[in-house]
DNA sequence: ATATCACTTGGAGTCAGCTCTAAGTTAATA
DNA sequence: TATTAACTTAGAGCTGACTCCAAGTGATAT
């Protein structure tokens, strides 16, 4: 699959495609001999899997790290695993600041509706 | 109180604090007649909120926006809401985001301990 | 043959959100 | 009185993550 294809199907660009391959978050892709990407099934694993890291937030410089060990085979995974238990604590801990200013947003909105109620409610007395 | 106090208490530096109230998040907040800021139990409450809001990655630009119509009055409550209800949908979806990359993670580890286990029991034999 | 199109590269530019620097003022301490 | 420390300002600099640009290549359509 050639890259703008790959692109519109992750709904990112080229662009960024081609900057995470020079990061080494993927690939590297395999080229024709015009020197054109052609993607396969596994680099779009791992396209999906980038982009689903990187939407939550997660630092290219951890994914390339981990991606680094994933590649070195079997014998890194103790240390993948200790990554991964970092980022799952940062990731949490930002679920959990979410969290918070979601239900604070709720609050703010209630207390909207509660005042509009309250003032059409004296405009119809 | 003063601002590296504020600073502190809250967690961020006095370049932050200054840098919000430039861009109208927070303030302006009184001074004295030599200058110094002087942040007030009202100002603190807003900067709670601030900070709270952009733990959870709200735009500055909004929160500018927010801000200001809060600084209006009441006549403003309808278009306030309506901000509100808009950022607490982009909120909706990056939570929703991130807790698919937290299940991601947990799974990743799973596995790690699951990799784990086999082999120390192949180990053992 | 020539124009169009999608691709290639290296490198520059952009943006948000800070973060730092330099130069200056003021108040308290040695 | 001189130093120190905390503040002030305007504006420059930094970082992460893209995003764009210019110049070039190669395959296809007219």
């Amino acid at each position: 699959m050639q890259i703008s294809e790959v692109a519109k199907k992750f709904g990112m660009t080229p662009d960024t495609l081609r900057y995470y391959e020079k990061e080494e978050l993927i690939g590297p892709i395999e080229k024709g001999k015009n020197g054109i990407r052609n993607y396969t099934e596994k680099d779009m694993q791992r396209i999906q899997f980038v982009k689903c890291m990187r939407a939550a937030g997660l630092e290219i410089s951890f994914l390339k790290r981990y991606i680094k060990l994933l590649d070195e085979g079997d014998n890194t995974i103790k240390e993948r695993k200790e990554i991964l238990v970092e980022q799952r604590r940062i990731l949490k801990e930002k679920l959990d600041a979410m969290q918070e200013a979601y239900d604070k947003l709720n609050m703010k909105i209630d207390l909207c509706d509660k005042f509009s109620l309250r003032s059409s409610g004296r405009e119809n007395k």
